[in-house]
DNA sequence: TGAAAAGCTGCACTCGGTGCAGTAAAAAAT
DNA sequence: ATTTTTTACTGCACCGAGTGCAGCTTTTCA
């Protein structure tokens, strides 16, 4: 024996290493989140989530940079390429926002409104966190706009796509916004739609004297 | 007499306290914006610039409740009060988003593009002061919506100056960008209508309600 | 089985930020 | 001019986040 490894049995990943850094990863996710959900964010030390976590406060650093990075991790991995995918599936003749809004749409039945407004929760009471999550919407911005620009490969457009990013990314913010202050129970969709409408109603009047108040 | 205090000389703020505190604000803020400037954010530690500013690392916490906040200060402090005169000045028969337009371009001709593409730099460089400033247009949004909302009180209509506000800052941020990008010979005027401008072309194609996907 | 690679840990250290207590200076009261 | 009260400045001790390093254990690979 010995020339080929048994294998006698390998669950689901490759490797017994990543394996158990995907369950510790997991753990110090679920864990962090717990205790902020408990103590709320700045009162829970490293320590604690490193001690409840069953690791040691150095090795959190070998999983998260930082210790905002439990919150943001899951809104950045993940979304960002999910919306772009549904950015890139929309058919191909409609005008970039509408797409992206439908691609909002998609992704809006998705989401657990558990877990997400438990999230929020924690976010909002903290001013540090509150600031990145700003952030984040930034980079989620570069990201929307990349996706855009390999839809509609256009130089010329890039910049006009820059804007549908932007202006999208923003209409989804107040959307969330309204939606959870309504207690997400009906989906998010309407609001979203309600978000897009008002944009085009308040934004397409510009160029003329006065618009009909 | 002696009911009329002398006043031999008040050069300009009553209270020889507030003067003294005055003066000692800006000369922490020039210190620290001179060290950013020369070694970089994160290498410039609180205690250069107490030093370099004649006070003990204890005091500065009593002028700045944070290092980054020598950066934002001065975008915060003034920027939002400015822009809300500036909207609130203007005529009052055009559209909320033609408002903030000519507001903003009003403003941007009184910036000093010298010491605003410098702070920039030293922004750009640092991570967390990214950050910082996606949180400051957040802010600053909240500000142009309240702005707006004491313009057009009409309770229903607050929502859609929310979308108007953030759509105009959003123009601003990326006019900005490209402002500087440009070097900053040529006013910010004409990225600010450029802007503006393709934001109305992307927005307005896009239908109302029909989604029909 | 043994060597190399990757992971985990403790330790010491830096830096931003806060609470506290004592002292100096300015403002108000007498 | 003096006392008294208020406010500012300071040093000190302390906390928590984050990093570099060195040594040890575990997994992987030959």
């Amino acid at each position: 024996m010995t020339s080929e490894p048994p294998e006698t049995e390998t669950p689901k990943p490759e490797g017994l290493r990543a394996r158990k850094r995907q369950e510790t990863l997991q753990r110090i996710a679920e864990t962090g989140l717990r205790l902020f959900g408990e103590r709320g964010y700045e009162a829970t030390t490293l320590d604690a989530i490193a001690e409840a976590a069953g690791i040691s406060r150095r090795t959190f650093f070998s999983y998260f940079r930082s210790k905002e990075e439990i919150l943001l991790e899951w809104q950045m991995r993940g979304f960002s390429a999910q919306l772009r995918r549904a950015v890139l599936a929309q058919p191909a003749d409609r005008a970039p926002i509408a797409v992206v809004r439908d691609a909002m749409l998609q992704l809006a039945a998705g989401i657990r409104a558990q877990e997400f407004i438990s999230i929020d929760r924690v976010m909002r009471a903290s001013e540090t966190l509150q600031a990145r999550k700003q952030a984040t919407y930034a980079l989620q911005e570069r990201a929307l706009h990349e996706a855009l620009v390999e839809r509609w490969p256009d130089p010329a457009r890039s910049q006009a796509l820059r804007l549908v990013a932007m202006v999208s990314l923003g209409a989804m913010r107040l959307a969330i916004e309204a939606w959870i202050q309504a207690g997400g129970d009906r989906g998010a969709a309407p609001f979203l739609e309600d978000a897009f409408a008002q944009i085009a109603a308040e934004v397409c009047g510009v160029g003329g004297p006065s618009p009909a108040a």
